[in-house]
DNA sequence: ATTAGCAGTCAAAGAACGCGAGTGCTAATG
DNA sequence: CATTAGCACTCGCGTTCTTTGACTGCTAAT
């Protein structure tokens, strides 16, 4: 017995299943993949592969699906990584024309990733570690509420909203800004904590109340940029996906909303040496994501030495991890190109 | 034949039907609503709602429910906007704690949208017509590409990738930052277009080309500043509303990715008396929201002046107008008072 | 190791059918 | 004229039963 054509019997049926959405029996195998041996053969391939639990029959009469499994061997040692179409390629190039500021970009980029590939996409924002302080501005919102906000030199702009005790007039505020932004420039966006007494004693006695609040929330929304967010984009295709995953689809919409959980998961991921993590079903170690595969790949900002983030699609488990993969590769090198810039 | 009592009728069917989700029929009528008057009676007053159209059978030998001019009778004379509870009135109030920053604020308040009315929540971004230009700053991104940066007196900050033709050092997109901060402070966004030739002379002759490009590009974010965005939560709600909807949710989600649809439809809707917009069903002018209602209301930002966005929820027809109304209409009140601040 | 043949299994699709909720109509009543 | 009781009629829905056909696993032969 050739262990060659067991696992061209298990890719066969991964395509096919995945291609028709039915349990694939052994004569259809036979008949769409010319392998010159008869249905019984296969049989007792299949019989063989069920043993080791790469594929499984839903119901006695039925023919086999892969189980998570067999998806996993699949992916591991069967499939490859298809290059881009042309207009695949066509599509990404247009994006860095629409690419007018950092926050579009991304999302530009997790659309175009859930149309190529009619799933759901997600794109986790750069990670801000070596990214250095490039401006703090204090803006008065109301008269003790003032609005600060941190510029990096990766272009991300976070912002926060702090109350004041006593009221305060906008060139104070202005005047703190200043301050901060002289004795904060060019310092690492990762070094907290802020030498907060230092910063106060540099404002004369009456602004050092405010002054202290807002180097608070400056070191607050320095020590959030170490948490990430996502944007996601195409859960439309979820439904769409041929009314497949059924009514479990509310389910993945919340675990989805929930970002705390795929942060973890595109976290906990391990890249192969194809550079892609991929896991499936039941791997995915949440019970609402057991039908769902992720395949993510990392993209890095700023050169080797810049900590990269990850991007990534959700779907089916039965998707078509070929393509699939080969996208979501691409997208993350060209990212990862146009960051750095060439 | 007293008109009131058919009103009564209408009510009843629809309360009933929101509720079980079920056609109601005379007999179960005349039980749950103490009417003092027979099934038969019940028919007849059904019959004359069904000839003005307000009510209809799906088959013979079923009960009736609301077509949506019958909801739209129901909205605009019958229900009454319920107030809150302790619990939503509770959850509001711990929504400012977790007020970070202005974007997140919105979020809260979408999210917070959605969990109480168990639907989908959308709010608009508020328009900055009356905001004042505070700071602009440029941050070098790449050899030849910047990141122009603009913070608004609202507290918004807009941001936009440029390209530079030449090689440009940091230095200098700091020096073109800092002139356009001074010239433009204070300045109304809406106040377009900007002096450009003023702004360039007013660097040394090499700046002028790059003061140029980023010039032009505070310009566009100002532009575009006037176009909206939407901030949506509670997606997973529209498949978790009991299978009902059925499969008609794939096109919804893609509508609702879709903003420009929404964006559209709030602008168009007309706020009622009560300070609401209600559009039923096929309102909505738009086929894959044919069996979705949106309630939404304005919010304003800046005391009675300013100029409001709206917020509101998109759930399916057959919806409990009069706590989603209540709700919706809250949490634009409550949103106004925090943003106007008092 | 491979294959043909065969009996057995079982989900899914269809047909038949009675149930019952609900209607519209008519005729009687206050 | 509004209301009501009574009655015949309709029709969707759930149930049950049957049929079909796509599979499999096994056995015996090559």
């Amino acid at each position: 017995m050739s262990d060659t054509r067991r696992l061209h019997v298990l890719r066969a049926i991964v395509e096919d299943y995945v291609h028709t959405r039915e349990p694939v029996g052994s004569k259809a195998l036979v008949e769409r993949h010319h392998l010159e041996v008869s249905p019984a053969t296969i049989r007792n391939d299949m019989a063989h592969l069920e043993e080791e639990g790469l594929i499984m029959a839903p119901h006695t009469s039925a023919g086999r699906i892969p189980t998570d499994q067999g998806y996993r061997l699949f992916v591991d040692r069967i499939t490859e990584v298809r290059p881009l179409s042309k207009a695949e390629r066509k599509a990404m190039d247009a994006l860095v024309e629409a690419a007018d500021d950092y926050e579009s970009m991304l999302e530009q980029t997790v659309r175009l990733l859930a149309m190529l590939t009619n799933q759901v996409a997600v794109i986790q924002h750069p990670q801000q570690s070596t990214a250095k302080i490039r401006h703090v501005d204090v803006v008065q919102m109301s008269p003790h509420k003032a609005l600060t906000i941190v510029i990096l030199s990766s272009g991300r702009v976070e912002q926060r909203m702090v109350t004041l005790s006593d009221d305060i007039d906008e060139d104070s505020l202005h005047r703190i800004g200043q301050r901060l932004s002289e004795q904060l420039y060019h310092r690492s966006a990762s070094a907290t904590p802020l030498p907060l007494d230092e910063l106060i004693g540099s404002v004369e006695p009456a602004l050092q109340p405010p002054m202290a609040v807002i180097a608070n929330a400056v070191e607050a929304i320095l020590e959030a940029g170490r948490v990430d967010r996502i944007i996601m984009a195409g859960t439309a295709n979820l439904a769409k996906s041929g009314g497949d995953l059924g009514p479990a689809i509310g389910p993945i919409l919340e675990a989805l909303e929930e970002q705390v959980v795929l942060l973890r998961l595109l976290h906990e991921m391990q890249q192969d040496q194809r550079g892609l993590s991929v896991a499936i079903g039941r791997e995915t170690s949440h019970d609402s994501l057991a039908e769902t595969s992720v395949v993510a790949a990392e993209y890095v900002t700023t050169g080797p030495g810049g900590e990269g983030a990850k991007l990534g699609v959700v779907g089916p488990t039965r998707m078509d991890y070929g393509s699939t993969m080969s996208a979501v590769r691409a997208m993350a090198r060209y990212l990862s190109r146009i960051l750095s810039e060439g």
